[in-house]
DNA sequence: TTGCGAGCGGTGATATTATAACATCCTTGA
DNA sequence: TCAAGGATGTTATAATATCACCGCTCGCAA
């Protein structure tokens, strides 16, 4: 992610946030930003490291409270066979997202809207879908 | 799972390890029966302490490395989004399954054989998905 | 101005999940 | 018998995540 776009995707987010009612506070800014910068998802405790370079060290709660802040405005998704976190410069209020992971380069594609599975069993209602693919990128291919 | 299903579900898992050429310990077995009969997933420290009744306690690494095996042998599925487990009676070696899991009940439907996803990015492999659905099962419909 | 309440973040402690590293034991086959 | 490999036991620790409590600041209304 550039320089320019890592500015107008906070931007964005800054209004999402404010339309939402709600406040993109420095700490949370800062978060979004350094889970945006990264290339590939990234750990909790990296983004803590990178939080204290200063005396007053930003301790646990403080970065899960900004990812929780950030995952529920929809900025942030969490890799769940990662334990690690993406950034998602495009905002959007609908639920999760379907992530394409390139297990070579890190990288992250996301995809929305994709239809109901198929064999879906009788009677179930879908509230939130976890959905991550592994693989090799068009770059990475072998 | 009934008593009678659950034996089935066992001898079939024998089988299916012999068939590959490996051993279904004692340990594994015992895992395997645990995480069966529970109708919903199950954690590992769960599983550990279910198998420390007597002195000689289980250790972390007994049951990692049971259900380690488990889940290369098809046996077992790992629930990412709730760092659980949930058996499956019918072992597959295909890759990964497709869970429905209800929120409410805590029984997990499983399905193969999903179409790979629309909108793909270009040039992108997949080797391994992970597919979770969670919401109301039939049964426990709002 | 004062007092209140909500939201946010700081802090220390702790819970939960998972693995590393090494020792022991058992089976198998040469 | 002996070596090799795999399975498990054991101790310790790493990595991930949450709890509980505190104090600050801001907006608002009495």
């Amino acid at each position: 992610m550039t320089r320019d776009s890592l500015i107008r995707a906070l931007e964005a987010a800054e209004n999402h946030c404010a339309e939402r009612g709600e406040k993109l506070t420095p700490v949370r800014r800062r978060v979004l930003e350094l889970v945006l910068e990264a290339d590939a998802p990234v750990k909790a405790y990296d983004l803590l490291e990178a939080l204290k370079p200063g005396p007053g060290a930003a301790k646990p709660p403080t970065v899960y409270r900004a990812l929780d802040f950030l995952m529920a405005a929809g900025l942030v998704h969490k890799v769940e066979a990662l334990n690690a976190f993406v950034g998602c410069s495009h905002a959007h209020d609908d639920g999760g997202a379907e992530l394409f992971i390139c297990s070579d380069c890190g990288s992250v594609e996301e995809r929305h809207g994709a239809p109901d599975p198929i064999n879906m069993p009788a009677g179930f209602v879908i509230e939130r879908s976890v959905v991550e693919h592994f693989g090799h990128c068009g770059n990475c291919k072998h």
